[in-house]
DNA sequence: GCCGTTTTCGGCCCGACTGTTTTCAGTCG
């Protein structure tokens, strides 16, 4: 077998530090600026970006060409870009880290390495500390503190923390509640990466109108949950909360609340190309209006509604906003009709205490599905729980539950594993004896997960692949699967392919999701409840669901139990 | 370096804030 082929996040990782070091070297700005979407474009692309280039047919993806398409068969061939290995060898190895300083850019990196001659980050402490960068012009005694501060942080050393959604959501709705309920708000929402349902995010946006922007604020910055006020304007604020969340609220005229709305929900990618496109139409889109450039004359929008009409789109949910096509669609009238929460009509994925790691019964977890307006439920608890017959005495459990809560049902599910070796840990007589069976990947995550996954999807028996990656957000990247083969099986074979809705996994991610969705597999939305509450979870694998562009059609668990008995026949 | 219902050449989103400034570059979202 050939070497494994760099990932597309492996890709995107050296494009982007060759834009850093194409900046600190002061390269031109639009090449660095393309080196940098060409990287956002990889990370958000399905397929196997280092195959298409192999093939010639990466540069059909927009904002990557044949240059870069180049250096990708370059990075394929020999493990790095050459351009990269060059300016490697020019720039000492942690000048670009001086970049994640806030506040520190490439320009100021640049100085700091060529007219100090600091090159690590310990030799930046030091020179902070005695002193000697104010030295540069427009450096002074704040800028060194910040630094000095940062440091301390540990702010250079890796990634930004980012929040999960899971977390961020229901703080972010408490915010807007409590501001609604101020006498000087006019209107509140949510924005920013969160209103996008985007798995994990930086800090929590929210937007008001306000009848006196000053008390909206004021009272803003005093609510009960901050712990510190960054910054504190008329119209602006920012606080950092007990649990060390950021949070941002603007302040706009109700005349132009679509406006500043549109913006702060970004994403930037979607921004950058519909601004763009209202340029070319003679058009300048900015968060307070849009600005006919022939007359100067400045258009405000009270809604979002009606901007993106003016500038020739049907309404885009949040959900899209990232540059994927979305902009086209709108424009041609070919947006999806996304899945909405109120559509489910049941879970096929959860757990009661019949799992080790379950906390409730079978009846109240029935119980708790119903009062969420489900019609049915398949109990899926782990295949390891249920061995030495405790299954049969589950099934009798189940059957006196059902009982009970009719019309609700309970169906005869399992979470079997999938093993190092490909099988799944259940014989054959008690697999064909469920009504649904999902098979996991949960150890061994990196002995041929591709073939372990197809294998378990060949099985007659097997119905769903559970959280295909097995990733936990900022814990664990995913098993290196290759979604493309395991969606044409899956589809070929009529396996489903689900959605985890668990904040930490929310797997499949939402780029293969869309690509499951398009090759006609069926994703059912799962809570992988393992608590009564947890099946409120759901809500989050509709986030994902729908920035996957999937409709009520595609989610499997959008049916009843009964229609999706009769379509599987 | 990419891209095109004004362009295969000449563009490339827009505005605010910060620190250090008498008019701005750099950074950020």
């Amino acid at each position: 077998m050939a070497a494994a082929l760099p990932r597309n996040g492996d890709l995107a990782d050296q494009l982007e530090l060759l834009a850093d070091l194409s900046e600190i070297l002061g390269e031109q700005p639009f090449r660095v600026l393309a080196y940098r979407r060409a990287a956002a474009r990889i990370r958000d692309t399905a397929a196997s970006v280092a195959e298409l280039a192999l093939a010639g047919t990466a540069r059909e993806l927009p904002g990557i060409g044949k240059t870069i398409e180049a250096k990708i068969v370059e990075a394929v061939e020999s493990g790095e870009m050459q351009a990269l290995s060059r300016r490697r060898a020019q720039v000492p190895g942690e000048v670009a880290s001086f970049m994640r300083l806030p506040g520190l850019g490439p320009k100021t990196a640049a100085r700091i390495w060529r007219e100090l001659g600091v090159t690590t980050l310990a030799g930046l402490r030091e020179a902070a500390e005695r002193q000697r960068l104010r030295a540069l012009p427009g450096f002074g005694q704040k800028s060194e503190e910040k630094i000095l501060r940062a440091l301390a942080e540990g702010a250079a050393a890796g990634e930004p923390r980012r929040g999960l959604l899971g977390s961020g959501l229901p703080l972010l709705r408490e915010v807007v509640e409590a501001l609604r309920a101020h006498p000087a708000a006019v209107e509140v929402s949510e924005a920013g990466s969160v209103r996008r349902r985007k798995e994990t995010f930086r800090d929590l946006d929210v937007i008001a109108t306000a009848a006196d922007p000053a008390a909206l604020t004021a009272h803003f910055v005093a609510l009960p949950w901050v712990l510190e006020v960054v910054a504190h304007g008329d119209s602006k604020a920012t606080v950092i909360t007990k649990q060390g969340l950021r949070l941002d609220l603007r302040v706009a005229a109700p005349e132009s609340y679509g406006d500043l709305l549109q913006h702060f929900t970004g994403s930037k990618e979607h921004n950058v190309a519909l601004r763009e496109e209202a340029q070319r139409g003679g058009l300048s889109v900015s968060e307070y209006g849009v600005t006919v450039s022939e007359t100067g004359e400045v258009r405000t929008f009270r809604d979002e509604e009606s901007l993106y009409a003016f500038l020739g789109y049907a309404f885009i949910p949040p959900e899209l906003r990232e540059s994927a096509g979305e902009l086209e669609a709108a424009r041609t009238g070919t947006l999806p009709h996304l899945v909405e929460l109120a559509d489910l009509k049941g879970d096929m994925h959860c757990h009661s205490s019949w799992s080790a790691d379950g906390r409730a019964s079978i009846e109240e977890m029935a119980r708790a599905a119903a009062a969420r307006g489900y019609r049915f439920l398949c109990l899926t608890d782990h295949s390891h729980s249920l061995r030495d017959g405790r299954i049969e005495a589950q099934w009798e459990e189940i059957a006196a539950v059902n009982e009970r809560v009719a019309p609700f049902r309970v169906l005869r599910g399992v979470e079997a594993n999938i093993t190092a070796k490909g099988d799944v840990d259940l014989a054959d007589e008690v697999l064909e004896q469920l009504d649904w069976v999902v098979a996991s990947l949960h150890t061994s995550f990196d002995r041929s997960p591709t073939e372990r996954i197809l294998a378990a999807i060949e099985s007659p028996h097997v119905d769903c692949i559970g959280h295909l990656s097995g990733r936990r957000l900022s814990r664990r990247r995913g098993a290196d699967v290759d979604v493309e083969r395991i969606v044409a099986r899956a589809a070929e074979t009529r396996t489903a392919l689900e959605i985890n809705a668990q904040p930490e996994r929310l797997d499949m991610r939402d780029v293969h999701a869309r690509l499951a969705g398009e090759a006609g597999v069926l994703v059912p939305v799962d809570s992988d409840a393992h608590t009564t509450q947890a099946l409120a979870y759901a809500e989050l694998g509709i986030g994902q669901a729908r920035r996957a562009w999937l409709t009520k059609d595609q989610v499997l668990n959008t049916r009843t139990w009964a229609q999706i008995a009769k379509m599987r026949g």
